[in-house]
DNA sequence: CCTAGTCTTCGAACCGGTTCGACGATCACA
DNA sequence: TGTGATCGTCGAACCGGTTCGAAGACTAGG
């Protein structure tokens, strides 16, 4: 393979000049300019990143740590990804993807060996554990998912209490009286799945404040047990005029729940969920919901990082940017039967 | 960040005492190692992945080459790239995940740079234009797809012919006499997804030799399209008993358009999928299929293309390995009715 | 007592880039 | 005609590891 000493001397040039006439940081005069890139043209020159990153300090290189806990769903997991990939490779950098369960030990490992410029973490926890981790690395971090202590690093979510409030406005404001809340399993919370309680909360306080009777319920993530606990749901609560769907499992089951049981959104049930456009396009889901924007999330983060890369010495305040939730209607609400 | 050198001045020996008393390359003293082992957890220290892949043309990463096609099914692809993550951290490396359209200039510039000591593309098509940029870079390389021509590299990829035999035998075997085969878009086809064509072709003569009746259709991949298909066929084959489905929106698809229509199975149709267990379990789907086994495959890729990095003046023959499929009853098929 | 061999360790070179300081040539201006 | 910039190029050092050859100390054997 040939290296940059190899180029130089089929130019007739020093390397040094040879490197200068391809990164041109330092005026070097046509003639020779255009005798080295005829060199690297004939010899197939393409720069050892090794080398490189020895000699800069730079890896052009991105760290991804994705977590696939258990109950959480898989393929939300893969829209968050594509984003970070995309816009990494128009901004110049590739992706190290990165998977272990001991996410706190990989990064570690990844940020000490200098692998990569910079490091973006999914699915971020209340008290995660790569934080500190990634608090005391040379190099910055984004994260996606509001952790308790963002000090130190930027952050990105969606703003999942306003979601909460959003959905019950929704409801409340078409004239239901009381609806069911159905979250992620309660695993998933304990673990430390801050958005679960944020967009909880909310709709708990903001059902009270417009009079609504709001029942909420952890849902469980793996079939069959999702369908069977949407039944016993629907037994338990033959009032409710409302179903409200923080629980993608959930949201791909009730279909056939509905069918089986003869009932229609929003003929007989309003529904209102949570989750990407992309996934309903995917599970051909009819209900309304709130967006929840995962490439873009993946895209903020990736721009901020590479900001912060690029301007080391920037005093920058960081930001924790929680992205104002949309309402996509499809037309699964209506006001409730007399 | 602390060097080598570092931990040589503090262990009072030299830096090249110091590697050898990391890498255990040379005999050393005992109390001169337990002195560099000291010196490194006192400083912390973390060889630089830069210079030591410089030092020794190895980068412990390798390259995972996906493409998120339009019309194929993402969470799919999904499943191969966890099982070779995981068996690649197994083995001590770390994954590029690269997305780029362009995969064949993405191939090229990783491997001409020597980001990667290998490399694993995903999806392969029938003349995928990555692989003559593999065949040429001095990186070895493993396929999960099997293309026109295999020379020189390792491939992998269930026997999607068995595969059509089996659903066909399947069916035929229940008594059954006609039945309709829902294959991917044809686009996919077209831009040379051959395991369609073989999978169709394969079922196709053993529908002729088992004496069934088979209308082969090229299916949809995105809602609402894909179910508007499926009730169109209902409508156009009423004498068919049986459903193949080699297309995973079909598949997923199709609980609600029977229930829509008050259908049940196996009692009214048999049905025959051809995705992997853990599709089924995330989209609830009661139907039998043939487990596609994509993480298996990722997994025997890694292995290989491992096995190859590390022996690389092995003379061990290139292999194509077509993996036996099996079915997973899940119930759905029955004798059709008199 | 001398020599050959073994065990440890060291110094130097190398991997392939980038970058700094210096130097000679050219040019404008006094 | 001498002086000071400016321009283009080169050599050398450096990034942080690994590895080879050699050298010194010590041991064993003749």
């Amino acid at each position: 393979m040939a290296t940059i000493g190899d180029v130089a001397k089929a130019a007739g040039v020093s390397r040094s000049t040879a490197s200068y006439a391809l990164s041109g940081k330092r005026s070097i005069s046509p003639e020779v300019v255009s005798k080295v890139m005829a060199a690297v043209e004939a010899l197939g020159y393409a720069p050892n990143a090794g080398a490189r990153a020895l000699a800069t300090s730079q890896t052009m290189v991105l760290g991804l740590l994705v977590q696939f806990l258990q109950d959480e769903f898989a393929p939300a997991m893969l829209q968050y990804m594509l984003g970070v990939a995309d816009v990494a490779r128009e901004l110049g950098y590739d992706i190290l993807m990165v998977t272990e369960p001991d996410g706190a030990r990989a990064l570690k490992r990844i940020t000490d060996q200098r692998m990569v410029d910079g490091v973006v973490l999914l699915n971020v926890a209340d008290d995660d554990d790569r934080l500190p981790v990634l608090r005391a690395a040379p190099q910055p971090g984004a994260l996606v998912g509001l952790p308790l202590d963002c000090t130190g690093l930027d952050v990105f979510d969606l703003d999942f209490a306003e979601a909460g409030r959003m959905m019950v406005d929704h409801l409340a404001g078409l004239g239901h009286r009381e609806a069911v809340l159905v979250l992620q399993p309660e695993h998933v919370l304990v673990r430390g799945g801050g958005y679960v309680r944020r967009l909880r909360d909310a709709a708990v306080e903001q059902a009270a404040v417009r009079g609504l009777l709001l029942h909420v319920e952890h849902g469980e993530s793996q079939q069959p047990a999702v369908g069977a606990h949407l039944v016993d749901l629907l037994d338990r609560y033959p009032q409710a005029t409302g179903l409200l769907l923080h629980n993608e499992a959930a949201a791909a089951a009730l279909p056939s729940v509905l069918n089986a049981r003869g009932l229609q959104a929003p003929r007989d049930l309003s529904v209102v969920g949570r989750y990407s456009d992309e996934f309903a396009r995917t599970f051909s889901l009819p209900y309304s919901s709130i967006e929840s924007a995962p490439d873009r999330l993946g895209r903020l983060a990736v721009r901020q990082l590479v900001r912060r890369i690029e301007d080391p010495t920037s005093q920058e305040p960081y930001v924790v940017r929680l992205l104002q939730p949309e309402l996509v209607d499809r037309g699964s609400t209506a006001a409730p039967q007399a």
